[in-house]
DNA sequence: TTCTTACAACTGGTTAACCAAATATTAGCG
DNA sequence: CGCTAATATTTGGTTAACCAGTTGTAAGAA
């Protein structure tokens, strides 16, 4: 019998045992902020990996701020006490997929923002993309297909309104994970449609109004039922 | 004279000219769903670009769930519409670094939500860490030493403690920015020091008393000096 | 001894060659 | 002509060689 595909692939997992092993080195070695790490061949060759796995996960180190590499010369220690280094390790190596009431708390707290900011900011141009948004999502629901991307497409539109790039940014990288789990867990079925097509126009309304307050409780029942929904399927 | 250090790095800058020249491609061959897209190889001469640089293009459009690489095989059109599929591009092409502005508002936004959360369902392990931190950050303080990174680790702390993975991993994602800014603006000098380590443990004391309400409001207090100090250096 | 300088070794970054699997093509049989 | 099987080609993924710049070393002059 087949054995199950793996939650977390190989290769990452192979790289949080790498960043585990450059935090032993550096606790071991005492490396303090400013010093060299052990040069990228030298590590793989110690850790048994290939050299492009070091780099993987030096560079994952890296975007957290952690090391610092600098071409030509070497990868180098923070500017961050030990303490601070061991506890931010320890947070990235326990990064895990998240689960999805994870995701639905954020992405609920990130859209009652959005959808605020949204009708106080919105250019006309931003209003006229959520339109655009609205009718393609009302469209492909009418014609009886699958509008879970066009459902989407929406709430990212408003995102995009709202002004705020790191929340934009946030919409867009938890959306991929929703789509996933939504068609995971059966999310979002075809009755629920023709709510759905009312919930998303009255929310457009306030935003055309420019009722922030308005546009959240909108907000708040569109996701009403999504909460329910979610929580009947799976044990909260 | 030496130019300015880009604010967008070369690479990045060209990797998003191919993700809009896949754009175009996909437009200009009417791709649907499904359908696959020419090799790397002659994407890469296509473009006139080393075909490393339209890996890293094609992967990023992977991430975000718009094309989908199968090995020996070939990398094909997700399923979504071509309105979808432009639109989302879009998003992708305009993610830009975030401005300071944004990065606050939405750290607030985060931090108002997951110290209410972590008074609800910190475990004692939890609650001993954040004392840890606050600990750490006190001291440094204390022997007049810059506890930037020290303060963030408290907040980090308090993520974890809330339980919600994606938020968790939100800060840790934002960390590293709000850093190189509170350096770039001088933010958090030492005089606002004293007034840190008592609203870190007025946080502290509302969390572990498990009260949320509270500790939202403490939270609260804490930005709102943190606000006031942003906006005075840069026009809101 | 001390400072300068030429040179060798090492560094992170990049490129091109290589790999196994999937696919397209063609040869051969019925 | 129709179908199968053998083979050649193409694919994304991986590895090893290469590159230019830096750094450590030591030789040589003052």
């Amino acid at each position: 019998m087949k054995l199950e595909t793996p939650i977390i692939s190989d290769s990452k997992k192979v790289q949080n045992e790498i960043i585990a092993k450059i935090k032993e080195l550096i606790n071991y070695k005492n490396l303090e902020p400013g010093d060299k790490l052990p040069s990228e061949r030298m590590l793989s060759e110690k850790f048994g990996v290939t050299r492009g796995n070091v780099r993987e996960a030096i560079q994952k180190l890296e975007f957290y701020g952690l090391l610092k590499s600098i071409p030509q010369s070497g990868t180098f220690v923070a500017n961050i006490g030990v303490i601070a280094m061991n506890g931010m390790i320890d947070d990235i190596l326990r990064l895990e997929s998240p689960d999805f009431k994870s995701l639905v708390e954020t992405r609920i707290l990130l859209e009652l923002k959005t959808v605020k900011l949204a009708s106080l900011r919105r250019t006309e141009k931003d209003l006229k993309l959520i339109k655009e948004a609205l009718d393609a999502y009302e469209e492909k629901v009418l014609s009886g297909q699958d509008a879970v991307q066009e459902d989407l497409l929406f709430h990212l539109a408003i995102a995009k309104a709202s002004g705020n790039s790191t929340m934009n940014t946030f919409m867009l990288t938890i959306t991929p994970q929703i789509i996933i789990d939504f068609e995971k867990y059966h999310v979002c079925d075809k009755n629920q449609a023709a709510l759905g097509i009312r919930e998303h126009t009255e929310i457009y309304q306030a935003i055309k109004a420019q009722r922030p307050d308005l546009a959240k409780q909108k907000m708040k029942d569109h996701f009403n039922v999504l909460y329910q929904y979610c929580y009947k399927s799976k044990s909260a």
